[in-house]
DNA sequence: ATTTTTAGCGAAAACGTTTTCGTGTTGATA
DNA sequence: TATCAACACGAAAACGTTTTCGCTAAAAAT
């Protein structure tokens, strides 16, 4: 018998319950002697703290959620984790929740509208005391919400970066896309940019409607009329990264229609790089020729040839703004629940944070 | 009093025993009833399920686990998330990880020993029920794997991916360096290239020294004898994201230094598609004066001009296989203390899953 | 008519904590 | 000597589950 258990022992972590068995005293005690409580005399706490120390003994985590009733735990809801802006923002969002002692656990819906749900769901069971999140494009097309709504409604807070609706009463981070857009086709009309054509997506992603209306006001404040003929939009439901052709070509296809074109914004860097790629081939200098300016300050941006001139979006500091409202309006919940008759327990209201955007030369400017 | 209450209802999550309260039966009554446990009557079970999913009654997932003392999910610990092969290893786990009803908590340790340890010892204190993990750089150096020892010990599982150790028992995920590398540069050599370059890390990282062992096996496989001075190592603790220039003067003094090569085998696709950029800028042609080949099929590679051959990773896969080997080992061990004298419960050995590397043909090679 | 079975339910323990509220002992004070 | 703090500790509840074991009453069997 016990074959097993002497066959090789592997040292469970210990609890409270077996150092206080082991040093004879109660629970309680060991708790508090533990947590250096005055109550418990020097000896004991002595004791019961060089045993603890000895056997490494660690709170189960688990447990003390269940008692405090929070787990010091983010939920993070992205629609794709391949993908240098939103890997930027984790890496943001663990910096300083880590910092202020909270752990980060990642869904991803893939862009889904289902799996958006069942990973809210899932973490929603008590898994996390709040949540990080960016909108599927799916439910920015199907425009329910309603899942946001109902978590919230239960006492768990949202905080939404980059891909935000205002329906939904949260806290938002955002990067100044309409700024942003404004400053790059500025620079290009500024750099003698004469026809600037506007690479973009479909208008239901919200920071690609207001790139494009960045656009067509940096135009009107130069007094250029716009012509739509100059503006290309993507239909990315096509997935674009497994059909490069398909957009190499239909850009292609957009430089020929327009020949005048000598600047080009587009409204991601793939968008952009890909542009750069199409000119080249069919015969244009960047930037002599065409300058190119896009948006997020990604790897390809830094690496392509010439390397591409962005607006960036400053992603970890996205990441590291969303962390700190989110942990604030949590920890602001507790001492609300406290001083339940003190005169600043009204909740904060929501606010909306903007990042400035840069625009970062490189080689695909003049 | 209760204004706050009335101005604004929130409805928190509903308990067992609000239920029980309610319909004015015991607890286990309800929890049986809710699981369809034959011991309730026909009645009361449908009185109870319509109750519950009339005000939403989802379990508390953090009760469970306390009582399950198993938590369903997995800590991923990476040295880095904006990275695209780490990227879709995480996509890689996170999809069989959600199919198989696991979550998943990520951790950074920024290739820091510290900081492994550190978010190893937050997520082993019950968080978690096992580990999938790279190790760090300074890990690796250092080679102080303590830390894993003591969390296998504890009980908890580990599965390392890409960079294993021999050293500690788990399984492991691992990419076929080796022979990546024999492929890569034996294509260069069937293509006609007499003075084949490599450009790989020190020698700590080991899939740095793996790939390099099989650029030297393709070589002497071929009896070309290898010529030191054609070997570039980088020190990346210099840490060469941040410092491109510097990268970028070191591969150009080596091809300088070497004007006959004709051909380049990188151990990252950042160093590949470096030495394209300053092998053009020096006036040679890629791929008809100097070939080259990277390894990781990321980004990069695929939207550089022209487009890198490489030697890809199939970081999904390994995510995958990862994961699938952790949740085998975790749910292998439930039933094993059940069926305590059954004749299978010797746990599996410690397995080391290759996954097979594919040359992805690009422009940079004829 | 008495015993046995069975259906239907509740009490309590357990998971690992923290915290409130006793309670017994000691030494000092009245 | 009787009363009272102060001190040092323990018991128990609570967080939200699941599960084992009892228990009661009715139904079935003897």
């Amino acid at each position: 018998m016990l074959l097993f258990d002497e066959l090789y022992v592997m040292k469970k972590r210990i609890t409270l319950k077996q150092i206080a068995k082991e040093l004879d005293v109660s629970v309680s005690t060991v708790s508090k002697a533990l947590s250096g409580s005055s109550e418990i005399s020097e000896d004991t706490t002595q004791k019961i703290q060089a045993f603890a120390k000895l056997y490494k003994y660690r709170p189960n985590n688990i447990a003390l959620s269940l008692k405090n009733r929070k787990t010091k735990t983010i939920g993070i809801l992205i629609p794709e984790i391949v993908h240098h802006f939103f890997s930027t923002v984790i890496r943001g969002i663990e910096r300083v929740a880590n910092r202020r002692g909270y752990n980060v656990i990642v869904g991803l819906s893939n862009e889904s509208f289902t799996k958006e749900i069942i990973n809210m769901e899932m973490l929603a069971n008590g898994s996390i005391d709040g949540f990080i999140l960016s909108i599927s494009k799916e439910t920015l097309l199907k425009q329910d919400y309603h899942h946001f709504h109902a978590t919230i409604n239960q006492g768990i807070p949202i905080v939404m970066f980059d891909r935000v609706v205002s329906e939904v009463a949260c806290d938002k981070v955002i990067v100044d896309d309409f700024n942003g857009a404004v400053k790059a086709v500025s620079k290009l009309i500024e750099n003698n940019c004469k026809n600037i054509a506007l690479i973009t997506t479909m208008d239901y992603i919200s920071v690609g409607k207001l790139r494009t209306q960045g656009y067509l006001e940096a135009l009107e404040h130069h007094n250029i009329v716009p012509d739509t003929n100059m503006i290309l939009k993507i239909d990315d439901s096509l997935n674009v990264e497994y059909h490069l052709e398909l957009l190499e070509d239909e850009i292609a296809q957009f430089l020929k229609n327009n020949p005048k074109i000598d600047g080009v914004f587009a409204v991601n860097e793939l968008y952009a790089v890909t542009a750069m790629k199409v000119a080249k081939k069919l015969g244009f200098d960047v930037p002599n020729d065409i300058q190119v300016i896009g948006f997020t300050d990604g790897v390809l941006s830094k690496h392509a040839t010439p390397s591409l001139t962005t607006v960036s979006q400053h992603g970890q500091k996205m990441g590291e703004q969303a962390a700190n409202l989110l942990i604030e309006r949590l920890e602001a919940e507790d001492t609300q629940s406290e001083q339940y008759f003190s005169n600043n327990n009204e909740k904060r209201d929501f606010i909306k944070v903007v990042i400035e955007t840069e625009i970062i030369e490189r080689e695909s400017t003049k």
